[in-house]
DNA sequence: CGCTGTATTGACCTCCTTCAAATGCGGTGG
DNA sequence: CCACCGCATTTGAAGGAGGTCAATACAGCG
């Protein structure tokens, strides 16, 4: 799973053996942590960008009266803060959910990458961009949606950002988060996390047993919830990985 | 108004006068687009840049069902999809909606600012950023607060950016939007949009005539919606802006 | 085997949607 | 100047999706 990283970048531009050498080296930062751990507060400055490596983890932000809504869930594999020398202080805060594993990457680090390594500045650009997509698409998701499409949308997302990194077989993958993490995701209340978590199993459109998620049907969970990929922009790989697998 | 821009990014970067000569250039570029035109459609694969000069636009997605989500809203002084050259296709449209000035940069010019004009270049990395972060922002506002503060939430916002370029004077400014485009928005209906509207007004948090928003106390509309401006991260400079205007 | 956190269930309530009709208003042509 | 059209705003009534509160069941773990 090490590689997980630069099999995604790998999307975002043509890597040479040099490049893949460079960022393998950076997972020698790694560090293991708990779950449900700050890794940067609201309102820090941090002075290192931040690798998943392995388990989830999220960024969020938490409101007066408590209320939580993660903005965005951080897969092994994502990188994140790259622009660490160019924004004053963090508006929103990051944290792992299950237990991960992390790289720490000095910003001195990300500029010396940057300046050696015209590919990888690419593919730190289309990853940061390939954020962005998601960000808008939650809002389309989380805006126009009712819970059962929103949260079918967001289990076709992981699947297909989890095969990209070899996490997710053809029909399912570990899942470690709780209703109350996927409610504050979703935007819904846990209770009603429950409830339609138990509508979508009832119609036999995933099933979600100890951690684990199993989709029965790939594409029809798909067509439920109007999920097409193409925001994710791993077309041009993922899209011959796909057909493969579509072709039953 | 022609300047909003330069005015925005010098929050970015401290620019020098050649700097803000190259970037003045870039309004020869401009060109008038009706209210509600498309400039640039979902799936497209476009080669220029836009930056807003005057009047509202909006990056929005539809889907099947025919309901539409409004993802950001671009305003005078918001430059958008720097990064052109990067991602494969939009996964998301823009439009205008009130009529607007609109420039359409090659990238080829985009590359040459950002080989020649580091500050700029560093500018544009953080309008890129703060782009995120109002995205972030959306996202908690629309999954976690109820219609009304929600609503007060995207006015408190307006405020501050139009400030930023001049657009708006204290205690308000021209909101050339209908109900509807405030719904697709904030993801809820055109008929909510207007009862919530009127509760405002009844709460004395907002008037609302012809197109023009006023805010008889800013501070009061601030704590009813729970709004921080530090996501914007217009802090140095604003701040200062702020604190004078905030002695009263 | 009890403790703690997560999942589940029930009853009730309300915010927001839906559907449908009415009102207002700026522009245009007679 | 008025009649008329299209578009935006407003209002009413009714229903439903999702929230709130509170209790119970369950599972992993020390």
């Amino acid at each position: 799973m090490r590689n997980a990283f630069i099999a995604k970048l790998e999307h975002g531009a043509e890597l040479t053996d040099a490049d893949r050498v460079a960022l393998d080296d950076l997972t020698r930062l790694a560090r293991k942590v708990g779950p449900r751990q700050d890794i940067v507060r609201q309102d820090e400055r941090p002075d290192t960008a931040h690798l998943v490596l392995e388990g989830f983890a999220c960024r969020y932000k938490t409101l007066e009266n408590g209320s939580r809504q993660n903005v965005s869930l951080l897969l092994p594999g994502d990188i994140c803060d790259l622009h660490v020398a160019i924004l004053d202080v963090m508006d929103h805060s990051i944290a792992t959910l299950s237990p991960c594993t992390i790289a720490f990457i000095p910003s001195a680090t990300i500029l010396h990458l940057m300046e050696h390594h015209p590919r990888i500045t690419r593919a730190f650009w289309w990853s940061t961009l390939v954020d962005e997509a998601i960000m808008r698409e939650w809002l389309v998701n989380n805006g126009q949606r009712p819970a059962d499409q929103r949260m079918a949308h967001l289990f076709c997302e992981l699947l297909v950002r989890l095969q990209v990194v070899g996490l997710a077989d053809a029909s399912g993958y570990e899942l470690p988060l709780t209703q109350y993490e996927i409610a504050s995701t979703l935007g819904i209340t846990l209770v009603h996390v429950n409830r339609t978590l138990q509508s979508l199993r009832a119609a036999d459109l995933v099933e979600y047993k100890g951690r684990r998620l199993t989709i029965p049907d790939v594409e029809r969970l798909n067509a439920y919830c109007d999920f097409d990929a193409g925001y994710l922009h791993m077309t041009e790989r993922y899209d011959a990985m796909w057909r493969k697998s579509k072709v039953v």
